[in-house]
RNA sequence: GCGGGUAUGGCGGAAUUGGCAGACGCGCCGGACUUAGAAUCCGGUGUCUCACGACGUGAAGGUUCAAGUCCUUUUACCCGCACCA
């Protein structure tokens, strides 16, 4: 009886003659399978990654029936926050916690029996991964790609450290719900801006969920405009804008920089000063959550400076407000405040002046008065004709856009401009559990990276990791005292460490070569292996893992190292299995649930098929206790019929009944669909399949006298089933196999795909519609054409109650679907 | 506010992409076997109706011989972004 001893008696023996090998011979076929790897944070493995894993591999397997050479490795993404603040709840050290939950949830892995291949294994907390994480931060330095400079970070006051920004919850700590802050930090950061387009354009060929590349898209936020500039009056400084809505030039009523921007001091003005500068100190005690508040009121104040118009060289004032980003297009905006929303509120709250310069057509061909009332739907028309406007008057709001800034350049105020949304990645941590950042700093040489053959620069063990705001490195004098690579005399070491999602961005490179001592990788080998070809992993790294793997996959590109332009052909994301209570598992709501006591109780397989069945695979959905018993019992029920047909003596039955003709149809259309069902990961309806397979199984062989059955074939079909369903009860199906007499392993044939011959039939039924309802059916030879059909249809005696009173005005046949008879 | 998604029996979910709605499973009802339960097996199970039949895929319209599927409007929930000039 199918139990957790069948898997542990397979899963050894699947270990022992490498079933999870990959043969490098066999190159041609590489199937790359990868799910991501998991975090070994305080927790075991959970039912999420069960569901990551359980039916991927599933696919793998499948994949390995059906010719391909599959390379499915797992890691550990084991640097990272979980662990740190684990060790400090604790005092555990994060070494030391870490390396036993990756040894806890090895044993795990290798108890779920998925075809794992552990040779090719990564560890990124470990030296020979970090050492190449390090070195991929020095490639970047070199090519200008990692630089150093000051920023507004998040800051938690009550923590005294700073946060990434998925560690802001609504502006809040997700640690102690403190409001978050901002503070002033030199931070190294990778130029991923550099790539934007790039990185925009290659969503197009990727075979990914449209969801994830709409919000790469949205993240990375392309914006085609131009750039204005109005000079300052009286001075030789001047304001570069961006713009997308440059047709509005002449409505300019005045221009706002942000509170951030370095040039605000030089505007400002003698009397402004106090104003400026207490306004500027107000923002910066704005917390996360007062600035994310919706409609949130306008403030500003004026800086004393006016700029002049480039056009009409008209004097507009300049003020400063928070509701310019610092950190988008230039960091000022000309304001256009009977156009634009935003400049409306202001301007009226401020009493600055207004300016209409866009009319409907309508209105200006007929002379009427177009004075303006701000309103919101005709504001941001694109439909309109300019007015007020001088030489651009009539100009239509599209051709406005390319003449005004023609324009501009003639004269050298302006230009076409494309802005992006995405930032460049703040790459430091100030923690202590991550890749340290190999660089040194030496007062005489300045900013030196460490020497590539010099490298690892160790994580030292023995630190003081609790938070006080400095970074726990700093406090480690062995650490942080060095000798300067350049000129030898004494110099400190870079105590940030890397963001976690560095050493994330290119492990799908390692596992291919994970033992290479020399090299980060070797080029022609993974050239060979990359890109992946099916990647499965939650929705939630939609924007910053996937795409900052894609980013440096692009860098490795650049650099040499590698033809692969993408990482990831197709991309899959498993969808979330809940509480029984429909929420989303947690400790405080109690309701967790734990694989390992399922597999303890009922086996991997049964637990496997459960979450394969029980979901649509992408949806996922709410956790039930008699799903899982239920799938048990199937399992149990299959192997009583699948033991029943193996204790049959064979008989020598040649030729086939009618019931042998229908169970052969039956099993070769299902199988064609299964086929179908797990090229798509729709394991669900697979499954399905499978149950109507045994049903049929079980029908056939309910005759209880053996020698009318067709025994031989009942055996084959037998057979073939338990490739079948290999992929998917991959211990019991090995247990069966062997059960069968047949030799090790399942896995090393080939899966079964339909014989065409026995989904011919003879006849073929059909659905009879009168005036689109079903009234009965009809056997047609499967050769009949619609003419022939259509006859069958017509003369048919049920047809006549249909008639009286009425005639037949059409017939639709469509050929082995439907007949649809139209009366009047 | 903007963008994306979802909505089908008591429940999880299907539906060859416009062609017999509810596959498969759970649950429930009835029956067999049992002293009894468990397990197993057989039959039934969208709603209304005694029935003929009618109705039925969040709601309202529309296109079509035919709509869960396409179009318009609308509601609820989920996700992403959020003063992006």
């Amino acid at each position: 009886m199918y139990n957790k001893s069948i898997d542990e008696k397979w899963q050894k023996e699947w270990e022992n003659n490498k079933i999870a090998s990959f043969n490098k011979d066999n190159i041609d076929k590489k199937y790359y399978c990868l799910e991501m790897f998991s975090y070994p944070s305080g927790a075991k493995l959970h039912v999420g990654h069960w569901y990551n894993y359980g039916p991927v591999d599933t696919f793998a397997r499948f994949k390995k029936m059906k010719g391909f050479e599959v390379f499915q490795p797992m890691g550990f993404d084991a640097f990272g926050l979980p662990a740190e603040n684990y060790a400090i709840k604790t005092g555990i050290h994060p070494y030391d916690s870490t390396m036993k939950n990756i040894e806890t949830m090895e044993k795990q892995l290798k108890a779920m029996g998925a075809m794992f291949n552990f040779d090719a294994e990564v560890i990124t907390c470990k030296e020979d991964y970090y050492k190449w994480t390090q070195w991929l931060f020095l490639l970047l330095y070199e090519k200008g790609l990692a630089y150093r400079k000051k920023a507004n970070v998040n800051w938690c006051p009550s923590c005294n450290t700073v946060l990434a920004n998925e560690q802001v919850i609504n502006g809040e700590c997700e640690r102690c719900s403190s409001q978050v802050t901002k503070k002033d930090l030199t931070q190294w950061f990778f130029k991923i801006t550099d790539y934007a387009e790039e990185l925009l354009e290659g969503l197009k060929e990727l075979d990914w969920p449209e969801k994830t590349k709409k919000i790469q898209t949205n993240w990375i936020g392309k914006s085609t405009g131009s750039i204005v500039t109005f000079d300052v009056a009286d001075t030789d400084l001047s304001l570069d804008v961006f713009t997308t809505r440059v047709d509005t030039l002449m409505g300019v009523t005045y221009v706002v920089v942000a509170p951030e921007s370095d040039i605000v001091k030089n505007l400002t003005t003698k009397e402004q000063e106090n104003v400026v500068n207490e306004y500027i100190e107000k923002c910066k005690l704005v917390t996360e959550i007062d600035r994310l508040a919706e409609n949130r009121e306008k403030t500003g104040v004026f800086t004393g400076s006016y700029a002049i118009h480039p056009i009409t060289k008209e004097k507009v004032q300049i003020w400063i407000a928070d509701y310019v980003l610092a950190t988008y297009g230039t960091g000022c905006v000309m304001a256009v405040p009977a156009h634009d929303e935003r400049d409306f509120a202001f301007a009226k709250k401020y009493n600055l002046p207004l300016k209409q310069v866009i009319a409907k057509k309508e209105d200006v061909r007929d002379n009427k008065n177009i004075d303006v009332v701000y309103n919101k739907n005709e504001a941001y028309t694109e439909k309109g004709v300019l007015v007020n406007s001088g030489d651009f008057n009539n100009f239509t709001t599209d051709e406005a856009k390319t003449e005004i800034t023609k324009y501009l350049k003639s004269i050298q105020k302006g230009d076409f401009k494309t802005t992006y949304r995405l930032r460049d990645w703040l790459v430091s941590r100030q923690r202590y559990w991550g890749a340290p950042i190999p660089i040194i700093y030496c007062d005489k040489c300045g900013i030196v990276p460490v020497p590539k053959e010099d490298l690892p620069v160790k994580l030292p063990y023995d630190v003081e990791f609790k938070p006080d705001g400095k970074s726990p490195l700093a406090k480690s004098p062995e650490f942080v005292n060095t000798t300067c690579p350049h000129c030898g005399g004494h110099a400190t070491r870079e105590t940030d460490t890397l963001d976690t999602f560095v050493c994330s961005s290119w492990y799908q490179f390692r596992y291919p070569d994970n033992k290479n001592s020399e090299k980060i990788f070797d080029t022609e080998w993974i050239d060979k292996m990359l890109p992946v070809d099916k990647y499965v992993g939650g929705p939630e790294h939609a924007a910053m893992h996937l795409l900052y793997a894609r980013f440096i996959t692009k860098v490795l590109r650049d650099a040499g190292l590698t033809k692969v332009g993408e990482p990831f052909k197709s991309l899959v994301h498993q969808g979330l299995i809940l509480g029984p209570d429909g929420n989303k598992m947690s400790k405080s709501k109690g309701n967790v649930i734990s694989p390992d006591d399922y597999i303890e109780k009922y086996g991997s397989d049964v637990f496997r098929m459960y979450l394969m069945f029980g979901f649509s695979y992408i949806e996922g959905g709410p956790w039930s206790e008699e799903g899982i018993t239920s799938m048990s019992k199937y399992i149990l029920r299959l192997e009583r019929i699948l033991d029943k047909i193996n204790s049959y003596k064979e008989n020598e039955n040649t030729s086939y009944s009618d019931e042998d003709k229908e169970l052969l149809f039956t099993f070769n259309s299902l199988l064609k669909g299964i086929n179908n069902d797990l090229e798509l990961m729709q394991f669900n309806t697979a499954i399905a399949k499978i149950m109507e397979i045994t049903n049929a199984l079980y029908k056939y062989t309910q005759k209880d006298d053996e020698s009318i059955l067709n025994t031989k074939l009942l055996k084959e079909i037998a057979v073939l089933f338990i490739k079948v369903i290999a992929p998917f009860m991959p211990h019991f199906a090995e247990e069966m196999w062997s059960k069968y007499g047949k030799e090790f392993s399942v896995f090393n044939t080939t899966y079964p795909v339909e014989d065409e011959k026995y989904l011919v039939k003879d006849t073929v039924e059909l659905a009879v519609q009168v005036n689109g309802v079903v009234r009965y059916k009809i056997v047609v030879p499967t050769s009949a054409d619609e003419k022939e059909i259509e006859e069958i249809a017509v003369n048919n005696e049920k047809l006549k109650p249909y008639l009286e009173n009425k005639s037949i005005s059409k017939v639709i046949v469509i050929k082995s679907r439907i007949v649809n008879i139209v009366v009047k």
